[in-house]
DNA sequence: TCGATCCGTTAACGCATGTTTATTTCAAAA
DNA sequence: TTTTGAAATAAACATGCGTTAACGGATCGA
């Protein structure tokens, strides 16, 4: 199954809960289509009726929120094997957009469907749960991040979760990945603006705790960066014991 | 059953969820005992196992973190009725603080309880994911409010937020209400420092948008108040088909 | 009554970040 | 190859908010 569209889901929900293998299957045979979309997709809008549990088979994608003003934060960022519309399973208005971020293959399940596969397997509505609760906790640790940390410090904690996401899904080799953001979305993402973006990363270069070759980032000293970004996994729940 | 203690629990979760007589006398049969504790008690630190679901009968309660710089941010603000552990319901370690903001009386109910009843009835397990989803979207929402909002913004923001939020429970008499924190915890909850709180709240005050006594706020105008604070409740999913 | 303490208020000053505008780089399209 | 447009870089300047410090009022215990 290590190629079934849903495989890094089901990774992702057992790296929290025990699943025995008629759970697993059970998930495996969700009835799905698969979608490739471009990058800037619109997924769902504030205010629409989810409908469709979207899963990210490849590529990334972001949760965002627009002001009055017309000012953006981006509230989240996705990765291959995450659901993009757990958040909205039991609730009937989405209250924020979702968008791709680069060009994605999704897995898009009816929304009916998980529900009567969780309401049928307490242990899928367990990870499910799980998966949301994950999802909450990492926004409460953005708060942190944008509320009472430097841009410089913002920035080193967003490139050490991406890493550490990433690793977790299996999705790094080598020294590092490519964060596939303009600079401008990096501070939608970080309450910055872009020039202010520029010039952090910019300093940590400079600081030689990050190389760049494109939109290729390397970390030539990841102990340090951490340190610098006062960055803790912990939030991640990464190990099921967390 | 208008005074048992998990009475506004249960009027929270039928908020969003229809439950039967069967379910609801479920909940009230929780195994629960009553604790009456001293506002700033820690009901459960970061990185520590959650073994008991504490839910706020009367009181209020916060959830925070602290960077290594010693810097604190409050993550979340919650109001009776509120169950401060279905957070941490399918997780095995902390991910944050929490805290009473005033003498409050809690309901302590075993984790594992909860976790059997959840099991036992689909429509409560789908009751306590919304709940945990509402408290995410609240999350998503201070985001944008700490990350994109001025400081008057921001403060409008949490004032018409908890307004909203103590009405849907029926807690609101009157004109206005007691926001029982010092100036430096609301700036801990809005990213800022007690001295510009202090700035923002007298600039709110000078502009006709608030008024004060003590810790009592009333809102003489407040749509002009939403208005100022970007404020759209959507987020808060307060009636059952969001 | 007297301190002691916490909280709110105020002012002066500094700095991190925003704003604006221009230039350069680079990849994709033609 | 040239063209084009988006993104990154850069500099100059503006400002919202932080920092520090002082003071006053309210509350509470001794």
């Amino acid at each position: 199954m290590a190629s079934h569209p849903l495989h890094l889901l089901v990774r992702k929900l057992e790296g929290g809960v025990q699943l025995d293998a008629e759970q697993r299957q059970a998930i495996y045979a969700l009835p799905h289509m698969i979608r490739a979309t471009p990058a800037g997709t619109y997924l769902l809008r504030e205010g629409d009726p989810p409908t469709i549990c979207a899963v990210l088979v490849t590529g990334y994608a972001l949760r965002h929120k627009i002001t009055r003003h017309g000012v953006r934060q981006i509230v989240s960022l996705q990765i291959p094997g995450e659901a993009l519309d757990f958040q909205h399973l039991s609730l009937h208005t989405a209250d924020h957009n979702i968008q791709t971020l680069t060009q994605a293959d999704l897995a898009l399940v009816p929304m009916q469907a998980v529900h009567d596969l969780a309401a049928r397997h307490p242990a899928i509505a367990d990870a499910i749960l799980r998966h949301v609760q994950i999802e909450a906790s990492i926004a409460r640790e953005w708060m942190v991040n944008i509320g009472r940390r430097t841009a410089r410090e913002r920035l080193a904690h967003l490139l050490c979760e991406f890493a550490c996401r990433l690793d977790a899904q299996g999705l790094v080799n080598g020294e590092g990945y490519e964060l596939p953001m303009t600079q401008e979305q990096i501070g939608d993402a970080l309450g910055l603006t872009s020039v202010h973006v520029n010039r952090s990363i910019r300093a940590l270069e400079e600081e030689g705790l990050i190389t760049r070759a494109r939109r290729v980032i390397s970390f030539p000293d990841i102990q340090r960066l951490r340190s610098v970004a006062d960055f803790n996994d912990l939030y991640l729940h990464l190990r099921r014991q967390d």
